[in-house]
DNA sequence: CCCTATAGTGGGTGCCTACCCACTATTCTG
DNA sequence: CAGAATAGTGGGTAGGCACCCACTATAGGG
């Protein structure tokens, strides 16, 4: 019978040695906490990352956004609704395609996302509070190769 | 206006700038790949960590459980409902206490066991691939540290 | 011009997660 | 021993996510 005081809430030791244990809970934990964030203002994750992928990279019809962000054309439709209506995105029809809507940042949505990026860095800086920013900078590179060659 | 054949599923710069962006999805890719294997059995991920903390840590009241995984005691009760149908854990009703119940792995639950920790390990190869063994103890290392430390 | 394909949209479904409450059985406290 | 607290359980709820279909509008090929 264990002591259900020594650490109640205790990770298992064989899940503990599990690298992917361990990425999977600090991901959902990092999303979590940033997604709480958002949700104060009735935003997801990926509204986030329509307005990062508009700033880096430029205009998108929503098909190729959608595919950009791995999401329904559907939803990101849905997603797009609410950027517009916030003034943060403009939709304007194409000329040559009239079936495309052409998605642009809007100076108001470039402010809003460099709000959102404050938010992210700030919960970024909670999560990896125990690590120095040599071992930071270690570990977005591992993640990074993880990410691109995986 | 971009060019959709050059990355169309590329993630935007400043996403894959931010290290916990890159946390959540490798993680979120990880539980994923897992989840879906043991969705074959009708398993979730919970089952497993269920498993491993009774082969790791001893019996355990189904409340000491349901604490240790950061679960509510009656979605705990209902896993619980599974294993012991499966034959893989015993529920033993406390003779001190009549009203908790102790939960006991089985031989079959450890056997049962000892697959999904060779599956999660398929999956962890799979995830790490990019890595040789240095960079995957070091990632490892650095997750231990967030885990415990945050 | 007809036929097929594509872009966007509205509406819906199913799964998972995380809750939460009511209820019974049992134990503990004063 | 009466009342409060606790363990487990059955049932329900709500949000997020991923997906899917039907439909309209538009474009492109033969």
């Amino acid at each position: 019978m264990i002591d259900p005081m020594a650490d109640p809430t205790g990770t298992p030791p064989s899940l503990r040695e599990l690298t992917t244990y361990l990425l999977s809970r600090t991901g959902k934990d990092a999303r979590t906490r940033l997604a709480e964030r958002l949700a104060a203002d009735g935003l997801r994750l990926y509204h986030h990352a329509a307005l990062a992928a508009l700033a880096d990279l430029g205009p998108h019809t929503q098909r190729e956004l959608a595919a950009r962000l791995r999401l329904d054309p559907s939803d990101l439709a849905k997603a797009a609704d609410l950027l517009a209506a916030r003034g943060w995105i403009d939709r304007t029809r194409d000329a040559a395609d009239r079936r495309r809507l052409t998605l642009t940042l809007t100076d108001a949505g470039r402010a809003r996302l460099a709000e959102l990026h404050a938010e992210a860095r700030a919960v970024q800086d909670a999560v990896l509070a125990p690590l120095d920013p040599a071992e930071r900078a270690a570990l977005h590179g591992l993640l990074l190769r993880l990410h691109t060659g995986g």
